[in-house]
DNA sequence: ATTTAAAAGAAAATTTTTTTCCTTTAACAA
DNA sequence: TTGTTAAAGGAAAAAAATTTTCTTTTAAAT
C-alpha cells in the first residue's frame, strides 16, 4: 500500500490509519460509496465506527482531496479528486466508470454562452 | 395555473389538487427541493403531509415525468424532465439554472469513445 | 349514484447522517 | 525518548431525511 503520509500532511490532516486505508481504498475501487467502504474497513479495523467513516469523509471533501459523485436514487460515491473527467454511470448494473472529458474546453464555451465564470 | 388532468392522465396517475398544484409549482420554480415545495404546499393545502410530496414526488419520478438534479452537498431538486440541457449551479447563492447542451451530440461522441451506448 | 382502486394524511418506523462525550493517539517540542 | 496537546477515534445518542403502515377520503369509471 502507498503511503498517504505526506498527501494527509498537505491537507492538515493526521495520518492515521484508518484514514490512510480509507484512501487507499478509494483510490482501489475508484469510486466507493459508503457502506462499501465501510464494509472494507471493518475487515482491517474491527471497530471502527460509522461516525468516523463519515467524519472523515466530509474533512477530506471539505479541502478539496475527495469530490463526492452525486447520482439519481442512489448512495453518493467518493472519488480521489482529479481534473478532466465526467462520469458514466450504467443504470443496468449501478457500475459508476470515469470518462475523458476536457473540462476546461467546455468551461470555457459554456462560460462564454452563460455569462457566468465556471469553475467546475 | 395551467390544468394538469391530462398530463397526469398521460402518466397513468390520479389528477388530485395536490399533485396539480405541485407540478406548477414545479414548473413556476424551474427546480425546486422538497422542502421549498412542502413550505409553498402548505399555503394552500395545510393538512399536506410531506409524506405525500415525497410519494408524488417518487411516482413522477419512476414514471419519468419529474427528473431528481442531485447536487454536492445540497438536497436534490427537482424538475419537469426535459432534453437538451445541463445544469449550472451557483456555488455562491445556491441557484440552478439550465444551460442549452446538445445532448445528443454529447451523447453520441461519448459512445463513441467509450463504448457504452449513453442515453442520458 | 355507486363502486373501487388510488391517493391523502397522520403517525410510526426506518434509514441516513451528524453530534456529543469520553478515550486514545499522532505530531511536535523539549 | 518522553511529555504535552489538539485532533481523531469509537460508542451511543440525537437529528435529519425518507419510507412505510394504516385508516380515511376522493378521483375516475361504471
Amino acid at each position: 500500500m502507498k503511503d498517504y503520509r505526506e498527501v494527509l500532511k498537505n491537507y492538515n490532516l493526521k495520518a492515521t490509519p484508518q484514514r490512510m486505508y480509507m484512501i487507499d481504498e478509494i483510490e482501489k475501487s475508484g469510486h466507493i460509496d459508503i457502506d462499501n467502504l465501510y464494509e472494507s474497513l471493518k475487515n482491517i479495523f474491527p471497530y471502527i465506527s460509522l461516525a468516523t467513516v463519515y467524519k472523515n469523509i466530509n474533512s477530506m471533501i471539505e479541502n478539496g482531496f475527495l469530490t463526492e459523485v452525486k447520482i439519481p436514487k442512489h448512495k453518493a460515491r467518493y472519488e480521489v479528486t482529479k481534473d478532466n473527467h465526467a462520469h458514466l454511470f450504467c443504470t443496468k448494473c449501478g457500475e459508476l466508470k470515469d470518462i475523458k472529458v476536457d473540462d476546461a474546453w467546455i468551461a470555457n464555451n459554456t462560460s462564454k454562452e452563460s455569462g457566468y465564470k465556471i469553475t467546475n
